[in-house]
DNA sequence: CTGAAAGCGCTAACAC
DNA sequence: GTGTTAGCGCTTTCAG
């Protein structure tokens, strides 16, 4: 009976590919799996038959018993035009692999973010890759327990049960800096986050926390530690701290501002030049991340190039020997670059 | 023996659950799926130990029986600025609904599009939703008839087994070339894309083509049939059609041109800006997508909006409507609407 | 309203 | 080398 309906539309599985091979089921699974020990005579059999059926394994099935060859990917939010690069450089490496990448969406929410990484090892996902995400070190520490973890764009530098892939942020901050101070700027602003967001407190191993280090060492090598000051901006209404166009109208205006993150540094350009200031006659600016929008020539934008596409590769390639089995931990840290344009001066 | 292990670092299931509860597991699935015929005792004691035990369905497992209250979400690539709006209004929805999402990126691959869908499937999402596939109706027929999907930005209105949601493409390029067209403006070209594409031919629904038609309609319109002429340009070294630089040097230059994307428009307007053309004043542009660049003062892009955040969300509507039974064909046109600024002249 | 039991499609011992 | 078999954690009849 059984035997009748499967010779209709019924889904294809393991079985029906070993009863059409004429093989037991096991022997379909390590063809599948590449594991050792199989015949060339069974293993091109096997093939023929999936290749005939057009079968396809179920992950949902394989997730029960072994690994689903699927890794996911949390990316904090979409509208940072950082990302794309960083999905581009892990996804070549997780395909060459043979593993797909399914990427989640924070919405820049701790319990959002953490809510997609508890469906990722729910779907029994192989690991879990996190970009820049608002979470502490200890929450970070917890699901490392559970699944290989690998983190990009949050420094922590002495955690043991997960790798994280980072660019040298105080070196690019101070780069950013120093190259301004070159130029001849003095009063050298800074703007960054405000440190309590959303639903949980900045951890330490914030990016922008660091380049605040790397800001404020750069001024002080120059001896300008006294006209240094950050603004740490709110990311929306409602949120903690001033608003950016604070910067432009409050008291003096510095000469220049370094910003933690190209979103700053493009609103900034665009607010002075609606305001009728000249970039960088009238203030210079330094952005991070070299999205596209800096490298319009319209914009101009000096920025610090933090290759996005490395630090997706490496990030994926930390992940797979993980997955393999090495339980040390790896930091990675990459250097970056500062990308000169029109809008820091000379 | 095996309750023993139970007490120490065991996973807890759904059988863990049970046994704390004192309820069979049958019963704790139905609380799980909110199931017809539990008592309110029975529904707060397994509720409790859900919550005390910290148990998490298995999506894998739920799989391969039921649903997995996951859908998939392919993008075609996430460099688009125009995405982050798409998703973040199917994520409202879909998150309302408590279903999670995960994503997919297709690197602008009709092959890696498949074979992320077929992913999908194989992980038995509970459903699929495609933005701008670069797909054939047939081919994505062929996916409507093994699971519910839907569609954004592809039009297929004669589909019977999917939905589509889209934006009225040949309305949003007629208005935007209207506009061009009062604002005194008679030589206007358009750019387009070519239409043999990576591994795919150009499929009849794809967006551009709509957007021609509307170009062509409207310029026919205004008597200006003659002067009509589309840049099907490449979209990367070595694929078919002229670059967009060649617009700009090659023969007469046209007054005015619409843009089928903000991607081409943006190039195009730092083109002209680096060339010392004047914009609107030697050459006016119209983009389409109102993307966040287009909207910086520095840039003055006019271009042609069309709701991103509703297309997810209209479109999330369809797909749960579609896993809830649904059978008959939805297919949704929003009105788009052109924002005016600097670039399009007067 | 509640529980027992039969799988879903696969992998991993373990026999042969 | 290859086949047998016992589950993985859940849903879903079907009895009680």
């Amino acid at each position: 009976m059984t035997e009748k309906i499967r010779e209709t539309g019924e889904r294809v599985t393991i079985r029906t590919v070993a009863e059409d091979a004429g093989v037991s089921t096991a022997a379909v699974s390590k063809v599948l799996r590449n594991a050792y020990g199989v015949s060339d005579t069974l293993r091109s059999k096997v093939l023929t038959s999936i290749e005939k059926l057009g079968y396809r394994p179920s992950t949902a099935a394989r997730g029960m018993r072994g690994k689903t060859y699927s890794i996911g990917l949390l990316l904090t939010e979409m509208e940072n035009a950082f990302l794309p690069k960083v999905v581009r450089g892990a996804k070549e490496v997780f395909g060459a692999a043979n593993y797909q990448v399914m990427i989640g969406v924070g919405e820049a929410q701790a319990s959002i973010e953490q809510s997609l990484i508890d469906s990722m090892m729910d779907m029994r996902m192989d690991g879990v890759l996190l970009v820049a995400p608002r979470l502490t070190g200890t929450v970070l520490a917890g699901y490392a327990a559970k699944t290989p973890l690998v983190v990009i764009g949050h420094h922590e530098p002495s955690a043991e049960t997960f790798d994280t892939v980072n660019s040298d942020d105080v070196a690019g901050a101070r780069e950013a800096v120093c190259a301004l101070i070159a130029s001849g700027y003095r009063d050298i602003h800074m703007t960054s986050l405000s440190q309590r967001r959303f639903d949980m407190p900045a951890g330490e191993g914030e990016v922008f926390t660091m380049r605040e280090t790397g800001y404020l060492a750069a001024m002080q090598e120059a001896g300008l530690s006294d006209r240094a000051r950050i603004w740490r901006l709110r990311e929306r209404e409602g949120c903690e701290g001033p608003p950016l166009t604070d910067l432009l109208k409050v008291g003096p205006r510095p000469e220049a501002v370094f910003c933690w993150s190209d979103i700053h540094a493009l609103e900034l350009i665009n607010l002075a030049w609606s305001r009728g200031v000249r970039v960088p006659e009238d203030l210079a600016i330094v952005g991070y991340d070299d999205t596209p929008a800096a490298g319009m020539p319209i914009v101009g934008l000096s920025s610090v190039n933090q290759q996005g596409a490395d630090l997706g590769r490496q990030a994926a390639r930390a992940m797979l020997s993980r997955i393999e089995g090495r339980t040390t931990p790896e930091h990675i840290l990459l250097e970056p670059a500062l990308k000169t344009r029109r809008s820091s001066g000379s």
